[in-house]
DNA sequence: ACGCCCGCCTGTAAGC
DNA sequence: TGCTTACAGGCGGGCG
């Protein structure tokens, strides 16, 4: 489940793996992984012969500039990976949707058992792509300072782990990562988030911007399904750092009372009663 | 405006 | 043992 550190640890990988190549060949096994184009045939035709100036990111979304002004849009969804494999000979993984050839030869593969994930070109007028005018602020691209964290927080009036994982609000933060964020800020998720003081204010944002650099260096988290693995195949390190995630009945690391798990939304959440209040 | 639920998907694992 | 069911959850959309 990639949210925002895995798919920065992607895109720092991407941009020395593939910027600079020139697309030699796009194939399409799956259509549903293209769904906004009018056909893989249109999709392919604004990608083959193109040259990679640059991969960013926005939330959850890859954006890789091509030498045409287009943006590849690269959304993992739930289950999507991508693999930079040398030889294009190497056998394929199940699910294996979408390959880009290059011409320096070698291939990036999108990969995505449920499908949940997308790719698209973008025209992209400002370099941005329109479709993704929706996002909130990146938590590590988009600084801010505390006052203005704290204006943001009370123009809402919903509990905290919705909130940031409103991708509307802030991009790039899901499941795993708000619980994260929420016990390293001492709060609960369901705290209203136009009730915190400002000291509240501060740890939170503290936290939220702590948290996601220090799974950006361990590489991201991957759990027991193995879902998430890197560029050329490994898992993550940041799994090992969890303080609540998947670990209802163990203790927690700072009180040694044990992690609950609520469900919220038809979703799991993990916190710790003594921790965050 | 937000909470809540569904549908989209497949692989895994628990339960009967 | 083998089938069924639940669960995992990002995101958009519908409903209350």
């Amino acid at each position: 489940m990639p949210e925002l550190p895995e798919v920065e640890t992607l895109r720092q990988d991407l941009a020395k793996e593939v910027v600079g190549r020139k697309i030699r060949a796009v194939a399409v096994a799956n259509g549903r992984s293209v769904r906004r184009h009018q056909s893989a045939k249109h999709f392919r035709a604004l990608l083959e012969g193109r040259t990679i100036k640059a991969v960013g990111r926005v939330g959850k979304y890859l954006l890789m500039t091509l030498d045409s002004g287009d943006v590849l849009v690269i959304h993992l969804g739930m289950s999507g990976q991508l693999f930079r494999v040398r030889d294009g000979k190497e056998p394929k993984p199940k699910h294996t949707h979408v390959v880009i050839a290059f011409h320096q030869g070698g291939e990036l593969r999108y990969v995505d058992p449920r499908t949940f994930g997308e790719l698209f070109v973008s025209a992209a007028p400002k370099g941005v792509p329109p479709e993704l005018d929706h996002l909130g602020f990146d938590p590590l691209e988009d600084p801010m300072s505390w006052e203005r964290f704290a204006l943001l927080l009370r123009a809402h009036h919903c509990g905290l782990k919705a909130l940031l994982m409103n991708q509307q609000f802030v991009a790039g933060i899901g499941n795993l990562y708000s619980d994260e964020i929420l016990f390293a800020s001492g709060l609960r998720y369901d705290r209203l988030s136009d009730s915190l003081s400002t000291t509240e204010v501060r740890r939170l944002y503290r936290a939220m911007v702590e948290t996601l650099t220090e799974a950006v260096k361990h590489r991201g988290s991957t759990l027991a399904d193995e879902q998430y693995r890197d560029l050329f195949g490994e898992v993550g390190e940041y799994q090992g750092q969890h303080q609540v995630y998947d670990r209802e009945g163990q203790p927690c690391r700072r009180c040694r009372n044990p992690i609950v798990r609520v469900k919220t939304g038809g979703r799991s959440t993990f916190f710790c009663e003594h921790c965050q209040v």
